[in-house]
DNA sequence: GTAGGATGCTAAC
DNA sequence: TTAGCCTCCTACG
């Protein structure tokens, strides 16, 4: 399940289970083990994440590079670990716990100086600190753009962190036509969707979940049958395609933008 | 058992 | 715009 939320979930993660103390680092599969020997009984010193990239930081200025892409999972346990299956890319244990990192896009040991390079790539994410993060280095190339808005949230040199849930259920709280062009959204409009996205994605990060249904349309709310979406979180839109709107009854459209299923409400969300 | 799809991205045409 | 990567789960026979 991974957007942003769940990466900087897991940084907080490996953290809690790793840092401050040696790790064994192995990689059953293969793939990764030249580099996993090198780090093998390093310190796992700091974590981060910068929309859907991990970085694990050991000694000074080593760091592991992990992007999970479409499939990439992440399961934590406790020790005595099991003997790995053989598609687990990454392996860290110690006295207490284990991780598996499985089908990644990409694992890699890399320096500072890549890192920074990856950064610097990057939009603005809703949930790194204030500090790093500005709104408007995001909204400049939003408002002179003619490529809708909602390809632009999903373009990680935008907005970083932002996958296919959270475009379109921020696109639907906000009642904007997803076909809409980025130079068409107001500053105003952006402003309340990048605040929305901060709030959205902590709790989804807390929760390590999407939900972004508001309390006022919750089924309970709203005097319906209680309902689980496909994707285990509770949501407007996403994967409800030909499903009556949770407000106004319409019928859920779906298409494809840019390889990538989009949803949304004809009604709710207009032009 | 098998096919197909999935919360992602990149390189190549 | 398309193919390709990597894994797991569901739907369908």
């Amino acid at each position: 399940m991974p957007e942003g939320h769940t990466i900087h979930r897991l940084a907080l993660d490996y953290a809690s289970r790793f840092s401050g103390r040696p790790a064994q680092v192995a990689s059953p599969q293969g793939k990764f083990s030249d580099s996993a020997a090198l780090l093998d009984r390093a310190e796992l010193t700091r974590t981060e994440a910068h929309g859907k990239h991990l970085f694990l930081g050991f000694r000074d200025a080593d760091w592991i590079h992990i992007h999970l892409g479409l499939f990439g999972k992440v399961n934590f346990g406790d020790a005595p670990a099991p003997p790995p299956t053989d598609t687990v890319r990454l392996r860290l244990a110690n006295d207490t716990s284990y991780v598996d990192l499985r089908g990644p896009t990409t694992c890699a040991l890399i320096t500072d100086t890549e890192k920074r390079a990856i950064h610097d790539r990057l939009g603005p994410d809703p949930l790194r600190p204030p500090a790093d993060t500005d709104p408007s280095t995001a909204y400049r190339r939003v408002a002179r753009s003619r490529t809708t808005i909602a390809a632009l949230l999903m373009d990680q040199k935008v907005i970083a962190g932002v996958g296919n849930v959270y475009r379109a259920e921020v696109l639907f709280r906000h009642g904007i036509d997803p076909y809409r062009a980025g130079r068409d959204i107001t500053p105003a409009e952006w402003d309340a969707v990048w605040a929305d996205l901060v709030g959205l994605m902590r709790e989804g990060v807390r929760n390590n979940r999407i939900d972004t249904v508001r309390p006022e349309h919750t089924p309970e709310a709203m005097g319906r049958p209680p309902r689980v979406d496909d994707h285990g979180g509770e949501v407007y839109v996403y994967r409800r395609a030909n499903l009556p709107c949770h407000i106004c009854g319409s019928e859920i459209r779906t298409a494809d933008l840019a390889a990538r299923n989009l949803f949304w409400c004809p009604n709710c969300q207009r032009a």
